[in-house]
DNA sequence: CGCGCAATTGAGCGGGCTCAAAGCCCGTGG
DNA sequence: CCACGGGCTTTGAGCCCGCTCAATTGCGCG
């Protein structure tokens, strides 16, 4: 899971990846930054912020999907995660990103003023425990993802992912799982190769979990796929 | 499980990977908690809390090492990290933990009540800023082994970790790595197998990059060793 | 010296990668 | 309305890195 500020339901957006909500943030906490904030458009695989760049504002997903980047030297690619609607970013690195993030789709954000935020974090003690949640909750989705990449196969890999986003709401009208991202995107969220992560589909789909399609992927066997992404010792 | 009780800061007998945390600035903060908290002592292989335990303590490393571990269902295990003098764990959980800390080597934790310094956050920006500049590194160091895991080869694993150990001070008077926990540690801490932690160390021992012995690696080659372990864009 | 455990080395296999070739979707223009 | 083209996805064939299984070595300790 990521850091979702869920205090309230977000109001779902009417098109598939579309439509601009231009609403304030359903955080209190927020608020009285609120003024100082800025709505941003993004178009599909526009940079929102650079890796490396000094680290000055944090960001809200208001609509779309972003994705945030790291590049190795030789130009390997490591997505670390997708964010959706709700979802914060940005807001917990030292004074530069140390990764990059991108617009998967069309993408409205709201922008924040990082000193500012810091600063009301200072007298708030209400948002400072909010942005310790956040963090707790990134570490351990982080942890997560290591299971995932150290320890998992190809196939228990891919399942998980098309369970985690089912999970935290990327799901149409019709129940199926919006994966507005390439499967290039999902193959270096997964360490994987666009091959694989097709294959894996592919095979989901032969014996009847899912049903693929180019943009979702429908959900046959619930059951299914989720003992396909072991889960964690609880 | 030998958990020794003493009420006040100990100094531990030096012995082999036995470096004493000496006290560093970035827990200053931590000072007026210090009344409630504990100093404990665990053996090798001892267990300091569980996995799905209630949070309620979080710990500092005064001396020994420590690692984190998450189990699947199947038993295939993840180390998270290698703790050392003057590290944080614990801090950052939710409710409850989840992963297991465990003691690689004779181990002395100072214990503080989670409870306690969540209250002292609320009320000392200090400390509040503190905690979320712990996260912040924590995160960029989850963002780095994720990288580690999901797009690095075996041998650039192996002689990034090396590198990493050495840059975190885990040196002996020597000039030596320590490395005092054992290969199927360090394999399921990089995400592979004892037998591919071995060659690789061989490998880089055949090439005159280092030499081995049982708990220590000399560098013979230090810009070889970097130049093996890749490093992110910047 | 001999036992037990961890580390190392060897041989062979297989999952996921590489390279390559279709296939499909969708926009654009005739 | 269809033909064409480009980009992404899917499928196929073969290879290699890292895993599995197994034997050997090295080291600490009674």
């Amino acid at each position: 899971m990521s850091a979702t500020l869920a205090t309230e339901p977000v109001a779902p957006s009417p098109g598939p990846h579309a439509a601009t909500w231009t609403g304030s943030p359903h955080v209190a906490a927020f608020r009285p930054l609120e003024r100082q904030a800025t709505t941003l458009d993004f178009e599909r695989n526009d940079e929102i912020f650079a890796q490396d760049e000094p680290a000055q504002y944090c960001y809200l997903v208001l609509s779309g999907c972003v994705r945030t980047v790291t590049l190795i030297e030789d130009g390997r690619r490591q997505v670390g995660e997708f964010l959706l609607p709700g979802d914060l970013f940005g807001c917990d690195s030292l004074a530069e990103h140390d990764f990059s993030a991108e617009a998967v789709t069309q993408v409205v954000v709201r922008r924040y003023c990082r000193r500012a935020l810091e600063s009301l974090a200072d007298s708030s003690r209400e948002l400072a425990r909010t942005l310790r949640e956040l963090s707790a909750n990134q570490l351990r989705a982080a942890r997560e993802r290591m299971i995932m990449l150290g320890r998992k196969t190809a196939s228990e890999r891919i399942a998980g992912f098309l369970v985690e986003m089912s999970e935290r709401g990327a799901v149409d009208a019709h129940g199926r799982i919006e994966l507005p991202m390439s499967r290039t995107d999902v193959a270096d969220h997964l360490g994987l190769t666009i091959e694989t992560v097709c294959r894996g589909l592919s095979e989901l789909h032969r014996v009847g979990t899912i049903a693929v399609n180019r943009g979702t992927v429908a959900i046959r066997n619930r059951r299914a796929l989720d003992s396909a992404g072991i889960k964690i010792v609880h």
